[in-house]
Formats: C-alpha cells, sequence, structure tokens
RNA sequence: UGGGGUGUGGCCAAGUGGUUAAGGCAGCGGGUUUUGAUCCCGCCAUUCGUAGGUUCGAAUCCUACCACCCCAGCCA
C-alpha cells in the first residue's frame, strides 16, 4: 500500500498537513515500551503507527527503552522486545535507553531546583498521598515546600550521593496543591531506590519518574510526534510545562490516541503475568498469548498484523476489536503467503479396489495461484485416508463429499465412485470401498465428469504422523479484562494436542514456511518440531460457510 | 458532586453546514472454483447518544441532558 491508498485517521492527516503548509520537513517518532514484560498486539498497534508513520513520511522512528524503573525491568525483556520489533518487520534508526540520559536529567532536575521550580520533599508516601487531596478537593502544602534552592540543592546532591534510604525524600515539581489535574498537583521526579540498573548498573540511586523523563527523553532525539495513548492526556501540561521550564533543544508535542482492546483477551502486563506465572500457559511465547511471541509462534505472519492495525484504525474513542477481524486479517495474508497441503486430522481408511499398481507420484504445485512456490511430490495409491467427516452414510441435505452411491474427487488424483463401506460393531465406519476412475486423473481429466465435492486425502503408506495443536480462544468470556478472577474464565479448550496424518512433504523442516492444510486451516511448524516427529500449530482456521450453515 | 476525554450500522471507521452518510470486518444472496477456501458481483444506517434550538439546509453550529472511559503510584 502507498500513502494514497492508506485509510487516513487524524494523526496521518495532520503530518501530511503539517508537511503540506511547510511547517515541518520530517518527522521522528519513537516507539518507548518500558522493559518490564513482552510486547503484545496492543504494542503492535503503536509500532505500527510510530514506524509506519516515519517510513512513510521519510522520516525516523527510534527504538526507546523507557528504562527509569529498575525494579521491575530486565535484559530478557530489553531482548525479547528488540527481537520482536524486528520480527514485526521494522527497523529503527537509533535504539535508546532513556538511562542513557539520566546524567542530563539529572542536571535539568538541578535547573528547575535553582529557578524554585522543584523541591525536596521529606514527607513519607503515605502523608503526601494524604496531603495530595482528592478529586473533588485540593491538596494541602508540603510542609518542605518552601526550602530555598539552595538547601533543595543541597538535599537533592545528598539523594544522588547516597546519604538517605529508600523512600526518605523525593524531590518535587513546584506547581500546585490545588490544580484540579491531579498530576499537576506537585508530581514526583526523582525518588530513591538503591537498585542497581540493567543498563546503567550501581551508577545511580535516584531514578527519575516517567513524567520527568519521557519528554525530555523526547527533546533529546528530537522527536517531532510523541505519541502515546489517551490515559497520559492529563499528563502533557506537566510535560509541557517542563518543557517550557527547561534548556531543552526543541519541544516535542504529544498526541494521544485511544489503546487497543480486544475481544477476548487480555493485554494488561500484570495480567499477562499472572497467566504466565500461574502456568495457565506455557510461557510468555505461548500460541495462545496475545504477545508478539505468542503470535509468530501461533503461525501469524508479521504482514498479517500489519494489515490488522492498518484496518483498525487510530482514533481517540474507546474501541473493542472482535476477533474475527483479526483473524480474518491473518487469513487474508496466508492466503497468498502459504504453502498448501494435505493433512489429514481425524482419517479413516479408503480402499482403492482397483488400483494394483504400486504408488503413483504425483508432482503437485505448493500453491496454484503461486507456482513460484515450487511443487512438491504427492504420491497415491491403493490404500488413502480420508478425513472422517468427509463421509456420510446419511448425509443432510446439500452435503457434497462421499456418500453411499456418490462420487468425489480425491484433490489432485482421481474421481472416485463409492464401492463399499464396512462398518464396526457400534455403527462406526470402518473402511470405505471405492474405484477410481482412470480417465479423471488431475490436469489429464478427459471424462468430463463433474462431481459435486473434492476432498483432501493422504496416501496411508507413505503418510506420516504429526501432532498438530489446535488452539482456540483462551478465555470464554468476551471481556476478561474486566474479570478479577482471571482462571474462572479460562477455556478448558483453548488447546487441543491430537495426531494427524501428513503427507511426505510436510514432513521436513520449513521453519519459515506458513501453510494451509487444504480444508482445514492455515498451520505453522512450532519450534519443537523435528524431522520424522513435527509438531504443527493451528493458527486460524479457514471460513467455513457450510459449518456456519449447519449449526 | 473536580479535571480530562469519547459517543456514526453487530465490530471498526470516513465525514468538520449543501448530491441518495465513504470504506473495511462480519453477515446475507448470487457467480466462478479440482479447497463448502480464495476470487468476483450484489445487498446490508431515511439516519449520526438523547431532547430542544439556529438555518432555505445540520452527523457537522448552539443549549441542555444522558452514557461510557481516564486521573488521587516515590508505575509507565
Amino acid at each position: 500500500m502507498t500513502v494514497a491508498d492508506k485509510p487516513t485517521h487524524f494523526i496521518r492527516a495532520k503530518i501530511a498537513d503539517q508537511i503540506k503548509q511547510g511547517q515541518i520537513t520530517e518527522i521522528v517518532t519513537r516507539f518507548p515500551p518500558e522493559p518490564n514484560g513482552y510486547l503484545h498486539i496492543g504494542h503492535a498497534k503503536s509500532i505500527c503507527l510510530n514506524f509506519g508513520l516515519a517510513a512513510e513520511f521519510g522520516g525516523r522512528c527510534n527504538l526507546r527503552f523507557d528504562d527509569t524503573n529498575p525494579e521491575k525491568e530486565s535484559q530478557e525483556y530489553i531482548d525479547a522486545i528488540t527481537t520482536d520489533v524486528q520480527w514485526l518487520g521494522f527497523q529503527w534508526d537509533q535504539i535508546c535507553h532513556t538511562a542513557d540520559y539520566f546524567e542530563q536529567l539529572f542536571e535539568w532536575a538541578l535547573c528547575l531546583i535553582r529557578q524554585g521550580d522543584a523541591y525536596v520533599d521529606e514527607q513519607s508516601a503515605d502523608m503526601m498521598r494524604a496531603n495530595r487531596g482528592t478529586l473533588t478537593e485540593p491538596g494541602v502544602d508540603s510542609p518542605y515546600r518552601d526550602r530555598t534552592p539552595e538547601e533543595n540543592e543541597a538535599l537533592f546532591l545528598k539523594m544522588r550521593a547516597g546519604e538517605f534510604e529508600d523512600g526518605a525524600c523525593v524531590l518535587r515539581a513546584k506547581i500546585s496543591m490545588s490544580a484540579p489535574n491531579m498530576n499537576l498537583r506537585d508530581p514526583a521526579l526523582y525518588r530513591i531506590k538503591h537498585v542497581s540498573h540493567p543498563r546503567a548498573g550501581d551508577q545511580w540511586c535516584i531514578y527519575p519518574t516517567y513524567d520527568f523523563a519521557h519528554g525530555q527523553s523526547d527533546a533529546i532525539e528530537g522527536i517531532t510526534h510523541s505519541l502515546c495513548t489517551l490515559e497520559f492526556e492529563d499528563h502533557r501540561p506537566l510535560y509541557e510545562w517542563l518543557l517550557k521550564k527547561l534548556p531543552v533543544p526543541c519541544r516535542p508535542k504529544q498526541t494521544e490516541f485511544s489503546r487497543l482492546e480486544l475481544e477476548a483477551t487480555v493485554t494488561s502486563k500484570r495480567k499477562l503475568n499472572t497467566l504466565v506465572s500461574e502456568g495457565h500457559v506455557e510461557g510468555w511465547d505461548d500460541p495462545r498469548m496475545p504477545t508478539i511471541a505468542g503470535m509468530r509462534r501461533r503461525g501469524y505472519s508479521p504482514e498479517g498484523i500489519q494489515l490488522f492495525c492498518e484496518r483498525i484504525g487510530v482514533t481517540r474513542k474507546p474501541n473493542t476489536i472482535e476477533l474475527q477481524t483479526l483473524e480474518g486479517a491473518i487469513r487474508d495474508d496466508l492466503e497468498g503467503r502459504a504453502h498448501k497441503a494435505m493433512a489429514v486430522l481425524d482419517p479413516v481408511d479408503v480402499i482403492v479396489t482397483n488400483w494394483e499398481d504400486d504408488a503413483l507420484e504425483l508432482d503437485v504445485p505448493w500453491h496454484p495461484k503461486r507456482p513460484e512456490l515450487g511443487t512438491r511430490v504427492l504420491p497415491f495409491g491403493r490404500h488413502v485416508l480420508i478425513d472422517r467427516s468427509d463421509f456420510e452414510l446419511d448425509p443432510p441435505d446439500g452435503f457434497h463429499r462421499l456418500v453411499p452411491g456418490g462420487a468425489v474427487r480425491l484433490k489432485y488424483g482421481f474421481i472416485v465412485d463409492f464401492e463399499d463401506v464396512d462398518l464396526d460393531a457400534d455403527g462406526r465406519v470402518q473402511t470405505i470401498y471405492v474405484r477410481y476412475d482412470p480417465t479423471t486423473r488431475s490436469g489429464q481429466d478427459q471424462s468430463g465428469r463433474k462431481v459435486k465435492g473434492t476432498i483432501h486425502w493422504v496416501h496411508a503408506e507413505t503418510a506420516k504422523t504429526a501432532t498438530v495443536r489446535l488452539y482456540d480462544r483462551l478465555f470464554t468470556v468476551s471481556d476478561p479484562g474486566r474479570h478479577e478472577d482471571l482462571a474462572a474464565c479460562l477455556n478448558p479448550e483453548s488447546l487441543k494436542t491430537q495426531s494427524a496424518r501428513i503427507e511426505p512433504a510436510l514432513d521436513v523442516l520449513m521453519p519459515d514456511a506458513y501453510f494451509q492444510f487444504e480444508r482445514v486451516g492455515f498451520f505453522k511448524q512450532d519450534p519443537d518440531s523435528t524431522e520424522g516427529q513435527m509438531v504443527y500449530n493451528r493458527a486460524v482456521g479457514l471460513r467455513d460457510t457450510w459449518a456456519k450453515k449447519s449449526t
């Protein structure tokens, strides 16, 4: 897609306008995750927005780790985030860490102190909370609020020197304790944490807060558009207050958009963490997780996720996207990308009674519309397996698969006519007997015969056995985010593991390929796979209007 | 009962005073099809949170009301 045919949204429109008006010549954005967890689908929206916009307008986008709280952050998350952003298909201009700005931020804190715009408060956290007031009542000034700049500077230096315990005091902006916006009631700028930092090591025992770090970091990097979610809107006056008070190189502008809410999905880091730590899923990359790592393992493609992010738009409205919107985007992308092959998940024996020869090796394309994907060998013979659901003794109206007295095409093979069926004592189909029509070989059919259906199959002798993992939504409720007891709304059927018979070509490691099991769904080889013992994850099923009608 | 936001079809989303309110997803109907997939065609809001008002004319302007979301971390 080019800029012209992408659906527009208010941020894209605004940038286009600014460029047109000559107000800016280049845009610089940043994606600023805190490395305290894995990236999820909500972050994907932000990544696509920030990197996408920069690419579209010929600008730059930085990946910035907003690492101001060493208590929660770790190198594991930094590495995972780096991997995920690249996998999603984006390349940053610079990789940055707020920690690398700590010295400059400290200098700026000193500036504020000398200007009389910040003070060291020795009230306890509880006291500060009590004195902050409420939503409807103003707060009370701290008894330490009127210290002189000299006194504050001396204290702040002592904070840095490690002369105070954690929590003994904090640097606060001196704004107003009666501001209706709670964020302006003398917000904390620096706090004491005798904790070593994943990047800065033991250099610091005081760390800036988000509010004191974010805008100035944006300014240091020359960010033109600081995009963030709506919950930061109330912080914007503070963001601007700091940039105005400080001798920063430029004044970035913050623009907010609404965060992504996905049906039947949780995206709070706390809740995702609970799922992992309580063992409800197998890890951050469990294919049922809405994490980028999880979606990657499940078999979603980066382009499919990008397509989804483009389709959902960017606004300031609260929104909850239906799961089918995500699945639709993934299918739309995978349809053109996947290698298409045959696998039978619930096999039943079929004997082709008039086939006397050895196996016939059919040469069939991986994708009928994409010859460049090449071909593979598909064996056919006397004994094949078809899916149990593709035969009905007593078919409902409109059923066009194999039935007694009927005929069906074995895809890429021949048309076969029903001959007989063996049932076991319970009336369950045991073996189906058919005759193949030699004049109907795919690609050289001279019979002119038409049959109602074409089904998939594998050759019994050469087929391999694989494990398939069939995933379904993790939660039974559409709004798990609103339920405190997550365990109570877990879907017990979110993962079904079973074996399947696969054609030989599917028994080869192709870790980067996406597959479609014809008539079944899109699959990806799990990293647990080994040749001879493949594991296929179902990313998403095919659209199935027949199943829909019959229910 | 403070401040900041948001309300357009089942879900998203254009639209910012003047043709019959874009488009996507989902749904429905039909065509093509060696995947009941894909692809193609068609249908799907007399109405824009509600009630008033301004205007020749309103989803767009004004007023009032209603609903929902965010903010009282030394989290981000």
